[in-house]
DNA sequence: GGAGTTGTGGGGAGAAATGGGGAAAAGGGG
DNA sequence: CCCCTTTTCCCCATTTCTCCCCACAACTCC
């Protein structure tokens, strides 16, 4: 399980560290895609293939697996810890999330976001405003 | 259970003290989030779980249910106590309930919340209010 | 009044964040 | 096919921060 918001510098060669309690999770290896939202997230090996599994079941027709296999596989990287616990940002990935010298790193539960620091402002809010509305909802 | 209010100073190293009576409930681990108001809110580590999986298991469609998750995970902090029963306040925690250097400690049943000074004199006033109306709809 | 508990402060060992060097590998052009 | 350039990966170094321990004064409870 994986929590809590982490901020770090993202040095000349494109290596980001992970908060110390995210990295025993993902020592056994990892995988980055781009996110649903202008994010990179970041799944266990193991979590990510689960889901790559489950959602390979859903797609029926060919032509919606073949885009979906493309979609998930194409922009998938795998990656591992160097000595000091950080990870390579691979510069697709990065650009995608236009993340520069500040990577915000968000706990998810069963995965790890990667945001640059202006995004994750934007999605906090949005985040949060939503997470109200459904919380308020239970009363009803 | 908890209850009662109580003040502590927040040293430099932005550590807090509990009340030693809310230590036993909170000994096997504890969990730190934003509240709804402007405070930060401990849950026992148990009824954290217990409450995120409870509200995964109602937003429905993926796109609230990730936003729903970077809510609650992305502001969620583990902690535990040093050998003199305090914690150490997140800065992100901190400065989102706008906490100084003296916390008010409030119990609240199943949780516990900390206030800066400001904030909870105001919340106190407000609850209070808030209170003595749904007290006096009960004899309705 | 005394012993234990609690609030508060600080020091130090170890971990973590950050930066850089250099060897090995990969890639491209002649 | 070889050589040169570029990138990747691993290791080392330094500063910062975190966590754990100790200390002490105030207070509580017996």
């Amino acid at each position: 399980m994986f929590f809590g918001e982490y901020s770090y510098r993202v040095d000349d060669k494109g290596r980001v560290p992970l908060p110390p309690k995210f990295r025993r999770e993902l020592k056994l290896g990892m995988i980055l895609t781009k996110g649903m939202e202008k994010c990179v997230t970041v799944y266990p090996a193991a979590e990510f293939k689960r889901l790559s599994e489950s959602l390979a079941a859903k797609a029926v027709t060919p032509a919606s697996l073949r885009k979906l296999t493309r979609s998930i596989f194409g922009s998938a990287f795998s990656a591992s810890f160097d000595g000091q616990g950080r990870i390579v940002l691979p510069h697709a990935l990065r650009e995608y999330a236009q993340i520069g010298d500040t990577a915000v790193v968000v706990g998810a539960n069963n995965s790890v976001e990667l945001w640059s620091e202006d995004e994750w402002k934007a999605e906090k809010v949005s985040a949060d405003e939503q997470a109200a509305k459904i919380i308020e909802s239970f009363g009803e």
